[in-house]
DNA sequence: TCAACGCATAAAGAAGACTTTATGCGTAGA
DNA sequence: TCTACGCATAAAGTCTTCTTTATGCGTTGA
């Protein structure tokens, strides 16, 4: 009740980085950390439902969270949860435990 | 010209592993390390044709390569391939350099 | 409490991913 | 060299993802 899970998140987690817009999304969320979502539609110049429709796809697949405050909605990696991810791959692929990636990195 | 390659390559890494037939297919290779196409196909109880969609998918995105032997095709992971896009992915969110994941697994 | 802002969501259409059935090409063995 | 096998690919149809345009809901500041 552990291992199939891993199976049923896994694929819209890699779904949430399979496609370039959202890469680009992640990308910048990188460099900034946190960002609102008509900031971030406005630096790549995407429409905001076009954004939101991203975020959620990102935040389905556990590879960004928000939080809210006041009518803004701010956006940034949830490496935590990258991390573990990646670290199931690892399990999926029969893996030395390897490295947790981002493990010495705070999350915000 | 080489941080840009990255972004291209990227999202078809990534969209080989958002299926949960293909996370199927990469589960039995990790279990098995090489096997035929058919016996892949036999094992997972799919047709042949569906299998080599798939295949061909995995293969793009460099997760899975394929090496010929008389008419049998086999199939197996490629760990450093995978390895290397790991990488690329910790660079994009711009991680600590990270353990390479696999580097301590020899390809086959 | 009203107007404007920030964001999410719905509806409709376009594009892409996936499956099945049918076929073709290369290789092996008779 | 003919037949059967293993695999790839094409064609057609279906299902999903994505984009745009329109709208609604919550929050803030007047």
């Amino acid at each position: 009740m552990f291992l199939p899970n891993q199976r049923r998140d896994l694929p819209t987690y890699f779904a949430a980085f399979s496609n370039p817009t959202r890469l680009r999304m992640v990308e910048r969320l990188a460099e900034v950390r946190e960002e609102s979502v008509n900031d971030l539609a406005r630096h790549l110049r995407m429409s905001q439902p076009r954004i939101s429709w991203h975020l959620r796809m990102l935040r389905v697949g556990g590879v960004v969270r928000t939080r809210r405050e006041g009518r803004l909605v701010y956006c940034s990696l949830d490496r935590e949860s990258i991390s573990r991810r990646q670290l199931e791959l690892g399990e999926l692929l029969g893996l030395e435990p390897a490295q947790p990636m981002l493990s010495n990195e705070v999350n915000r």
